[in-house]
DNA sequence: TTGACATATTCCCATATGGGTATGTATTAT
DNA sequence: ATAATACATACCCATATGGGAATATGTCAA
């Protein structure tokens, strides 16, 4: 297969860095494609497509005015993208205290145990993390 | 050229379900690839990618155990995704806002006009707006 | 109606995946 | 050392893009 669809949801659709910036750009107020083009240096026919993209997963809204079409971003469609990451929040802040125990805790050794010389690396029964193969 | 390699941000990292699936799974705890390839019923190899994606990004930290490799969502790369959301957060409640000032206001012409016509659809001034081509 | 202007689509192409299968590598058990 | 276990990679293939150029569509002006 490959990825799913761009289209499907919003997730796939902020994953191009472009539509980000253009989701930045059109969050102030609406804007025609023209002054996106401009404003972020892209080909006409790329804005079109990103916008398209941006438009079927419900990112951003369009009116016509005249010969433009004005877009804006819809914030609210990527209310959900900001509750998925919230839902991971507080394991954060767990892991952000957790680092401070640990460093409190190697502060304590530093002042209590002064010198230690054999550490041997085991720091909760376990063996060494992260970045081994 | 296509999309930017996934490996490059959090942002391609999680447009994938799966790999969304996976950092939720290993939210709780860590676990070992095999863990992941059952409750996900998944093929190990998939897996193991899905893995190296996130680990290329800071999503999941790894460490050994023997024969597994112990695998846990390491929540803090997630944060530049739920600030970049965060920064829609005022706009969505402006929007919102918007549309309950709209639902009042149209709450009050059907208790006062009580009875309108020619409604002739034009809210603001403008046309109409969303869903045209 | 014809022409200019603003967007949207279509085509073609190079590249990034993701899945499945087979194979390589590390670590423990016998 | 050899086998088994647990992962990680390599390969091959089908598909989804994204960019660029050309073309189609829609709207307003003369």
């Amino acid at each position: 297969m490959a990825r799913a669809a761009t289209t499907s949801d919003p997730f796939n659709a902020v994953a191009e860095p472009r539509r980000r910036e253009i989701l930045e750009y059109l969050a102030a107020s609406e804007r025609p494609v023209e002054d996106i083009v401009i404003a972020l240096k892209l080909a006409q026919p790329s804005v079109s497509k990103h916008l398209r993209v941006l438009r079927d997963v419900g990112l951003v809204h369009v009116r016509r005015n005249g010969r433009h079409k004005l877009y804006k971003t819809n914030a609210q469609a990527l209310r959900p993208l900001h509750e998925w990451t919230k839902t991971f929040e507080k394991l954060w802040t767990h892991q952000l205290n957790r680092i401070k125990e640990r460093a409190e805790q190697k502060e304590l050794e530093k002042m209590y145990l002064k010198k230690s010389k054999g550490n041997e690396s085991k720091e909760n029964g376990e063996k060494e993390h992260d970045d081994l193969d």
